[in-house]
Order: structure tokens, then sequence, then C-alpha cells
DNA sequence: GTCTATAGGTGGATAGAC
DNA sequence: GTCTATCCACCTATAGAC
């Protein structure tokens, strides 16, 4: 039952994670939630950061193929591709990766903000640069008239509302009780396509301020 | 020397909170740093994570006194304030304390998708509710046409993008090797503004889907 | 207020039997 | 591949002298 304990290491770390935070959940919770020995871990991962490593991979594997497929289906489209088909692809296996494994998206989010030595880890083995060309060919289309530089900090941006899409607000509950309800999942999808279609067609105000390293 | 003591213990906390994650930084590290015996942190501030409260408070206090009385400023005018107006006194202030504390703000923006353990102390003795508060008042003005619901989560994910800003994103430098540099803090805020304003202001295209909790 | 010493517990990782 | 037992470094918090 190897591939068993694996998968099941790998099901409880991802759940422990995201409730505790990658350092508050010991390997001794993690191998215990799992029905596995102490010994597990370091056995089938090497380390905790080997398993943090595998938890990530396991997940942002498939959900990049799922983005990379979208953006390159709008690349060979012989139109230019709509700006908000483009975020639809970019956002949208996210959000399907959240209703299906809201644990781990939630977990993503933190990392994503997490102190540099963590942050490392998450991007290896995730085909992450073949997703990151294929917007960088994609986007320039739809927005002609931006810099790579502008479209870089955006995409960015909407990386970070989609992380609060995830993981709610400390705010949520504490400073708006009752009067502001969680939206349901595809609500919240195509909320964040609106903002974020309307922020990536914003008009500088400051070309002016707009350094001499921002080419292209 | 008490309040040197005090003061040279938050500082401490502050940054290694900040560059090692909070359950990383030990208390052992953090007395060590500050010149200060291994008791001192449980004297003053009664336990690590009231020191954590402790590194918040003292930040976020002035951070959203300075929102509120620019808030308060455009709620008085006669005319209607502009949307970036209103923006402008919500995150210049974010952007000057990171000019002044970038630590913290870093260490902010990772607490803001933490697990929800860490994320209650944070906004303790804060004023955030009357923050809250005047932006409820303010941005209805702007924006006459946005439900509640549509704004209190535009302004979330604006929040949001604010965090990538601060903390940059792990692809960054990973992904981009080179080709992207990281701007001057002014024009990352003005970037911001442009982007977020725009995200504001964008038209719903998904209406019918809103929800009967949805009022206003 | 500051310090040392230490209690009392948990951490990740491994050795070695099965 | 799985398990037990164990190493030892490290943690927070406190007691009690100064």
């Amino acid at each position: 039952m190897a591939q068993d304990t694996r998968e099941q290491l790998l099901d409880a770390a991802e759940r422990l994670f995201s409730e505790r935070g990658v350092r508050a959940s010991s390997v001794r919770d993690i191998t215990r939630s799992a029905g596995a020995n102490t010994a597990a871990v370091n056995y089938h991962f090497g380390s905790k950061l080997g398993l943090l490593q595998a938890v990530c991979a396991r997940r942002l594997k498939p959900l990049n193929a799922e983005r990379i497929a979208g953006l390159v289906l709008l690349a060979e489209a012989p139109e230019t591709p709509r700006l908000e088909c483009i975020l639809r692809a970019f956002l949208q296996p996210a959000f399907t990766m959240f209703r299906e494994h809201p644990e781990f998206m939630r977990l993503f989010a933190a990392l994503h903000v997490a102190p540099d030595n963590m942050r490392s880890l998450v991007y290896r083995n995730t085909d992450s640069e073949q997703l990151v060309r294929m917007l960088r060919k994609t986007l320039p289309r739809a927005l002609p008239e931006a810099s790579a530089q502008e479209l870089f900090w955006r995409v960015h941006f909407i990386v970070g509302a989609m992380s609060i899409a995830f993981t709610g607000s400390p705010d949520i509950g504490l400073l708006s009780a009752g009067e502001v309800a969680r939206d349901s999942d595809p609500v919240m999808l195509e909320r964040l396509i609106d903002f974020g279609a309307a922020g990536l067609s914003a008009i500088p105000a400051f070309e002016a301020l707009a350094l001499p390293g921002d080419s292209r």
C-alpha cells in the first residue's frame, strides 16, 4: 500500500498545512492524521519540506496544465482573444480547484506572500514557466497599448485579489458581521473577471513616470 | 530603560517575524537580536502572541488614523469625491508605511491570508472598524451604481493586490529573471490606484446572478 | 526591570528490527 | 515499506536571585 500511504500523507499534510500553517503542523500530527507511522514522511518525501513541495506539485501541475491548454486554444485562434477569455482561461481552473480542494488553494495563497525561504519550493515541477510564457503571448494581443511591465504587475495584482477570494479577509465577520455574506464560488469568479478585466484595461495616468528599464 | 527595551523588542520581532515568519522566529532569537534577556518578552508582552499583537498595533494604529483623516476630509467636502482620491486616501498611507517599515507591511500582508488563529489578533486596537465605516460612507458616493456587496469584495481585491505590491511575487526573478524590474514605490502606488479605480468602476456582467442577500 | 537557570515539553530526523 | 525507540536540538514560559 505504498501509493496509498503516500496519498494519505499528501492529503493530511495539505489539510493541516492549510488550517494551521506549515510550521505549526508537525510531522507527528501529519502522520497520525494519515494513519501512518512517524517515519513515513521521511521515507516517502525525504523531509517535511519535501512533503510540502510534493503537496504543491500534486495540485499545481494539473492546474497549470489546464490553464496552459486554455491559453493555447486562444493563441491558436485567428481572431484576437477577448481579455475576459484570457482571464477566464487563467482563473477558471483555479476556482475549479478551489471547489474541489479549498484547503490547497488557501495554502497556496498563504505561501504566495510567505517569507522567501518557503516560496522557492512551491513552484518547482509545476510548469509555471510555460504558463507565464503563454500569458505573455496572449495578453499583449488583447492589450497592445500596455507595456510588459504594466501587464506583469497587473496580472500579479489579480493573483493577489484571487488569494483574497480564496482566503476571505480578516475583516469578514469581524468588521461587517452579518452584513456581507460570502458569495458562491461562481459568483466570485465572475466578480474577479469583471474586476480584473477592467483593471488590466486601465489607462495609466502616470505614463511619464515610467522608468527607463520599462521597455517594450 | 524599560521603554527602550520594549521598543527594541518590537523592532526585532517585526523584522524577524517578517523575514522568517512568526512561528519560525523564536523568543530567544528575538530577545538576542534586541539585546535583551530571554525573559523580557514575557515580562513586557505576556507572551509571544502578545508581542505579535503589539507589533501590529504599533504600526496599524497610526496608519489607520492617517487613512481615516484623509477619508473624513473627503466625506466633509461638499462635492462628490473622485474615486482616485478615495483610493489614494486609503493606499497612500500604506505605501508611506512601506517606505519606512517595509518589514511590517510584508508581515501584515502575510498575516492577511494566514490561517485563522493568527488573523484574529492582528486587528485588535487598530481602529479598523472606523476605517471600514469611512470607506462605506465615501465609496458609495463615488460609485452609486455598485451594490455594497460588490464594493466590499472589490475593496478586498485591492487589498490583495496591495499585498502583492509589498511582497513581490514568487514568480519575480524566478520566472521572468531580469526582464521585469521592481518599480519604485511611488510608481507602484500610482499603478495600483489606476488598476484599483478601474476595477472598482467595472460594470458587472453578471448582475442577474447576484444573490438575494446582496442588498443596497 | 533585569538576569540566570531550568522546568517541561515538542520538534525533525534516524537507526535498526521486522 | 513499516514500525518502535530514541537522539538531541530547540521551544515557551516561569521561578527566584539581584
